[in-house]
DNA sequence: CGTGTAAGGAATTCTGACACG
DNA sequence: CGTGTAAGGAATTCTGACACG
C-alpha cells in the first residue's frame, strides 16, 4: 500500500537537544566532534543543526572510541580509511556486475 | 557489524517545525489534527511535541483525505477501523502460528 | 585535548483566543 | 469545520570565550 521506505536513516531531522538525549552526550561534546570533523549535521536556513539516525550511530561509535582514550584526530583517520574501503568495494562491485571481474583472491 | 536496525520509523524525534517542512502542512494544521485525535506526538518533559517518520506518513495520508473533502471525524473513524483490522489479523496470525487455526474461508 | 559554563541574542514552540465562514 | 494570525511566555540553539589541564 503506502509505497516507499525512504532513507529514514539518512534523513537529517533531529535537533541537537534530542541527539543529546538519545546518545547521552552533551551538546558541547556533539558540537565539538563536529568541529573535529567527525560528524556533519545539516544546517537549516536559520542555522540550527539537524542529525540523522545514522549520525546517532556514528556518535555512539565516536563516544566509545573517546572512552577508550582514542583522540579525535585518530578517530577521524580511521573513519576516512573506512569510508575509502567502502568506496573501493562499491567500485569493485559495479565493475563485477558489469564485466564479471572476480573478487580479489585475497578475499575469503 | 553495527548490529540493530532499531525502530527508526517509530522513534519520536522530529519537532513540529521540521514536520511542517517535511509534510508541507502548517504547524497550525498539525496541531489541529492532534486535537482531532488523528495523530499522537510524544511530549518531552518541557512539553514540546516530537514525531516519528510513521507520523510523517500518517500526516500525508490525512492531508490527502482532507483535500478530498473528508472531515476529520470521518478520517478518525477510518483509522480506528483500520487499526482494528490490523489487531484482528495479528491475533489470528498468533492463533494460527500456535494452533494451526486456518484463515477465515472468507479470505481469498 | 576534550569538555564545562556563563553570556546575549535569535529562533522555536506552546497555549488560548479571535476571526472567517 | 479547518485554518490563519497576533500575543506573551518559556525553552532551544547558536557562537565565541574563559577555564582547567
Amino acid at each position: 500500500m503506502s509505497a516507499k521506505y525512504d532513507n529514514y536513516k539518512d534523513k537529517k531531522v533531529i535537533s541537537i537537544g534530542t541527539m543529546s538525549e538519545i546518545t547521552g552526550l552533551s551538546e558541547r561534546q556533539i558540537r565539538y566532534y563536529e568541529e573535529r570533523k567527525l560528524i556533519f549535521p545539516h544546517r537549516t536556513k536559520k542555522g540550527t543543526r539537524k542529525y540523522s539516525f545514522n549520525d546517532v550511530e556514528r556518535l555512539m561509535e565516536i563516544a566509545e572510541k573517546i572512552e577508550e582514550g582514542v583522540q579525535t584526530f585518530e578517530i577521524r583517520k580511521e573513519m576516512l580509511k573506512k569510508d575509502k574501503e567502502i568506496r573501493d568495494n562499491m567500485i569493485r562491485g559495479q565493475l563485477n556486475a558489469r564485466f564479471g571481474i572476480p573478487k580479489s583472491p585475497y578475499d575469503k
